[in-house]
DNA sequence: ATTGGCACTCAGGTAGTTAGAGTGCCAAGT
DNA sequence: ACTTGGCACTCTAACTACCTGAGTGCCAAT
């Protein structure tokens, strides 16, 4: 086991680091701290934390950096979660106020965390995967057109328009739409698939190519959402954090343009403690963000984890603020949608 | 008037400089066109266009950068619009190809625009000024929230949640329906606010509460269309150009991530010629774009314009054929927006 | 008007030097 | 068995000096 005091030495290098960009020695660090001992004792702990591949010289005359592995033993035993300051607190009820809309909270979910954090911030669409059907409805939307509208009960609206190619027959369109609320109303969305099985079979022969059309499109609505969407907000944030990345920012932006993989990347991410889950460095499996961590939280509705929510920023982040930050929005977001 | 010959010479700067990246001598030029002169009568010619402010040298005995005013004398006089490669012209076919989907159109189209010409898209949301109801729709989504859709002829789709604060009455809100259909059906959306005065007098005392709630609603649906929306695709591009811009990417990442900003720089934009419009360097009276130029068209749909689409990169970039991207994509849109 | 010639300028690269921060290790002290 | 002062050593970053080459402006000759 590592002796107490190299935590503390450990400790010591990750918050001065953080905090002054610039390698950290033995020397400032005895000034910086009191540790009860010379700078040479701190030389001897600091030869056995880069035994243990916790921190790392970028060359033989310069202070010491944490390595991903040493960053990781901050967070998991070192660190403690701030709290928000009040004005923070305010700033995360001011944010909330007033918006029915999924979307609209959703997108000012997103530019509140960016904010707080003085990160990229990142919000990911509810799953609809453990979600019900609550309502579909047809509607013309032109001569040939027609708007297909799924609701389900955690709110979520999607919309996709059909083409018939043929007048809508509005009677008909009736006649579907209140035979698939009947028969999907309550319904799990997993399960549509299989309880349309047949469905079309129900209408007159010469209707059927229209139900078919229909039908289908609801199938990929529902499929479509196994294919999520996460919204981004303060990209800007990244770039005036460049020099935070060796090298440059771009395999980052690339990455986090990347719908495909930023959800791969958070659907891996399991919580861990605080509800937080997070991801250091090379831990990310993904190339371009090796020098990126990313903070991750699950948010929820009706006492049950939804979506997730959370920051992507440079190694050397702070994890304490960052942590605290994410975890709160998260349960304030989950609170605004319990309404 | 500036003669013939020094314009020659102006294009072949900005030609050269936009390949390779180094400001251009009067020797390097002279080896890679041919003039039928010396290096010392193009010195001459150069003289006079630093004089006319079209060129500019970095420092004594460096070769010499085009100005924004170059640069535009250039794009207006001396540039033709390059014609695009036949798999440019494929590429364009293919993803346009099967989507009805407004959202997915310029979803699509941006991601386009920024694949063929490496540089950031961005598509604005139709405008609605000029756009007409089609069709509103009221649903339930829960107990005591109704959702209600605007459908214009334009096939946009905008949908809001309103909260009722009590049990919603199915009959009463098909009664509101089918009477604001008949109401507004064709109204131009500028129109609404002045046919709704009065409506709620046409329902039962009980019921005004609640049909007012819907009507102010549906007048907030129309306002927020005012405030439009941008999409944007291949921020990336940008920090792998990120030696075209002197200093930081970063006040071009945060003009781009301000909506405000993008909107009010894209409808202050007006077509000059080809239907393209463009701003370069420093005429973005925006001080993060100095470094930066922006070319725009506008895209119609049944023959009247109702959005812009555009590139943002940096001043230098190569115009002909970034304005013959937006162009077509421009045409393309509107042709698919057609059907 | 064009051109070859020439003196001049200046950024950028190379090389050498220095200063300072930091290290590892050892022998002495507690 | 730790701790510590001391010391030799290492290496980067910063500074200097120097040089090269591309490029210029100007002038006298064509």
């Amino acid at each position: 086991m590592i002796p107490e005091r190299s935590l503390e030495v450990l400790r010591a290098i990750v918050q001065d680091y953080i905090q002054t960009k610039e390698p950290v020695g033995s020397k400032s660090l005895v000034e910086r701290h009191q540790f009860g001992v010379s700078s040479a004792t701190i030389r001897n702990e600091m030869a056995m934390l880069e035994e243990e591949q916790l921190i790392h010289a970028p060359h033989t005359s310069a202070g010491r950096v944490p390595t991903d592995k040493g960053y990781r033993l901050f967070v998991d035993r070192l660190s403690e979660v701030k709290s928000l300051s009040s004005s923070e607190k305010a700033a995360i009820s001011n944010f909330m106020v007033g918006s029915a809309d999924l979307d609209e909270t959703l997108g000012r979910t997103v530019r509140l965390l960016s904010q707080l954090t003085n990160q990229v911030a990142m919000v990911q669409y509810p799953s609809l995967g453990r979600s019900k059907v609550r309502n579909i409805e047809l509607i013309q939307s032109a001569d040939s057109r027609v708007l297909l509208i799924l609701i389900t009960d955690s709110g979520r609206i999607q919309q996709h328009v059909i083409e018939l190619n043929e007048l809508v027959n509005l009677e008909l369109l009736g006649e579907i739409r209140s035979k698939l609320n009947v028969l999907l109303a309550g319904a799990s969305l997993a399960g549509v698939g299989e309880l349309l099985r047949g469905f079309e079979e129900s209408f007159a022969q010469t209707s059927r190519v229209q139900v078919a059309l229909i039908t289908q499109s609801l199938l990929e609505q529902v499929d479509a959402n196994r294919q999520e969407k996460i919204i981004l907000a303060g990209t800007a944030n990244l770039a005036r954090r460049e020099e935070d990345f060796p090298g440059s920012i771009s395999p980052v932006l690339e990455a986090i343009e990347e719908q495909v993989v930023l959800l791969k990347l958070i659907t891996e991410m399991q919580a861990e403690q605080h509800g937080v889950s997070l991801r250091i460095g090379r831990e990310n499996d993904f190339e371009g963000l090796a020098n990126a961590s990313v903070v991750v939280s699950g948010y929820e509705n009706q006492g049950s984890e939804i979506a997730k929510l959370g920051v992507i920023g440079p190694t050397r982040m702070d994890y304490s603020s960052n942590i605290a930050a994410v975890s709160a929005v998260a349960r304030y977001l989950t609170k605004a949608l319990g309404n």
